[in-house]
DNA sequence: ACGTCATATTCCCATAAATGAATATGAGGC
DNA sequence: GCCTCATATTCATTTATGGGAATATGACGT
């Protein structure tokens, strides 16, 4: 079992928010959840570097995390401050209009709809959002 | 002349909130201009490091600068970007209900209407909000 | 021109954050 | 138990960021 973060810190959410890599989790994340693998996929960066990066948000409180069997779902989750919750969904609105947050979410469609998924996607769990498109 | 200063970066708006000292320079703005030393003489520190947090807040695109003789003004600007507007309102709106930057405000007012200034801000020009209190 | 005052910038140092490589953990199957 | 797969954490190194001290700039007065 993991401590229980540290206090909401402003500076620490503002902070989550201040990196490009995590703007495009947070969009790829979307209204579902989406399983670790696809993210690395998607951002086609190694395994560690986005595991630090949800990390990070885990602990800015904007995503948590669902274990099930080896996979791990992470979703966005409403920070507990009231405020922090309503800057977030301007953010979101706000990468849904950016262009490369755009392209991302098209390929993670594209991704999880192809028949062969790429070779360590097979058996993956898709997220909720593209089974039901 | 400054060079125009680099087009508007979404990571670099969220990295200007992401210190409690910036946060407590747009804070103590709020919805008038206030000279440079005002802000120094509240958030007690050096006058470098508030001009370079001025500096960055104005890269950012958040706070502009108007220059009255000697002394310089600065006053929070809208965003280039409509999204980043609605988050700086939300953001204002969060820093009012914090206990530190109340303070500051109260210490801004009482410094400000004091008959003798300190020193160092004889003859300074007041942020109008005061002067109107 | 010089001096002074308010502000900006530079330089250097210390700390913090991001990255890649390697390793550890946790879950399931045998 | 061991092996494998998905994910997490550690380590070492680089790279950004903030702070203090010193210096530069820009505006005004003389």
């Amino acid at each position: 079992m993991k401590r229980a973060e540290t206090r909401f810190s402003t500076e620490r959410f503002f902070r989550a928010l201040a990196d490009r890599t995590r703007l495009r989790v947070i969009n790829l994340l979307g209204d579902d959840e989406v399983c670790v693998c696809f993210l690395v996929e998607i951002l086609r960066t190694n395994q560690p570097s986005i595991s630090r990066h949800l990390a990070y948000l885990r602990r800015a409180g904007v995503v948590g995390a669902r274990r099930e069997g080896k996979w791990m779902h992470y979703r966005i989750i409403d920070p507990p401050d009231q405020r922090a919750a309503s800057i977030m969904s301007e953010v979101r609105a706000w990468l849904a209009q950016d262009r490369e947050m755009q392209r991302d979410r098209k390929r993670l469609v594209t991704v999880c709809c192809s028949p062969r998924l790429p070779m360590p996607l097979q058996g993956a769990p898709r997220p909720a959002s593209v089974l039901t498109a």
